[in-house]
DNA sequence: CTCCGGGATGTTATATTGTTGCGCCAAGGG
DNA sequence: CCCTTGGCGCAACAATATAACATCCCGGAG
């Protein structure tokens, strides 16, 4: 296990600590799955990587995403039905994701915590902000080829 | 059929003729059925909705759906797995949506085409950006009782 | 200690959403 | 006429997500 994700594992495991969460076993092994991958992993491939220990069925993979968002652990890509380690393990609400398609990292912005007012007086709660694109490496790379 | 519905029918039949779109009958069934929803709508329920005068299958309305969607006349609702009718007859690309959780409705703001530059350098081709909340009819509809 | 209750997980089945592949046909250009 | 092209019908399937119920564990009340 590379450091910084050890790293971020431990952080996470403050984080809900402090918050009355409990980072089970399943839940933590999903977090560092996550972690590890340099792109966003899709629900039945984080299943597959749980396999080999333990027969792992759709709801486990599942109920553990659903813990590690709403924990503010992990973000869901909606356009890609996939998901990915928050960048800032200490949890923050919602964020502005920047997707590369040509190498998949995932680049994130905090956002300002709902409340804000939209046209017409809509009041937002949730938003969710998904840019596609090239990261600066992946442009620089097809320019030069 | 309503008198908007006909018009934004009208519409979509000039922006399609003036690009060289070919608007067959099932892909402008499908966006009148879109156009007549005052709410998103699944594919699922298009596809049931088209049934009677036909067996449809997915890929028909599927492929309805994609072509609307490149030729800009509806928009995808990612986080909802559902479609509504582009609010600007004319095609515009990109949207900004805001999305009532309490009725349904989708209120539509312009985006600037791609092109743009996110942090660190990222090319931004293409945003989804969507917004939950309460519409103002619902808030203050909320708040009085 | 014992019992109970809530949270987490296992297990099975099913629901929902979306795609592939193939073949037909009608329109249009040579 | 022949050939290509795009649109669509059709059948099967793949991918994503949830429902419903059983089990286990652990900590607190009695
Ligand atoms: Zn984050
Ligand atoms: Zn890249
Ligand atoms: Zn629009
Ligand atoms: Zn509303």
């Amino acid at each position: 296990m590379t450091e910084h994700v050890s790293l971020a594992l431990s952080a996470a495991e403050r984080s809900c600590r402090s918050k009355g969460l409990a980072l089970t076993p399943v839940r933590k092994r999903v977090l560092q799955l996550l972690l590890e991958s340099q792109a966003p992993v899709k629900a039945y491939d984080l299943l597959a990587a749980l396999k080999p220990g333990g027969g792992a069925q759709p709801p486990t993979v599942y109920r553990a995403l659903d813990f590690l968002t709403r924990a503010g652990l992990v973000h869901r890509i909606e356009a890609l039905n996939a998901y990915t380690a928050c960048l800032h393990a200490d949890g923050h609400g919602s964020a502005e994701l920047y997707i590369c398609e040509d190498c998949g990292q995932v680049e994130e912005r905090h956002r300002k915590i709902s409340g804000e007012a939209g046209p017409g007086g809509f009041l937002i709660s949730r938003s969710v902000i998904e840019h596609y694109g090239r990261c600066s490496d992946c442009a620089s790379a097809q320019a030069s080829a």
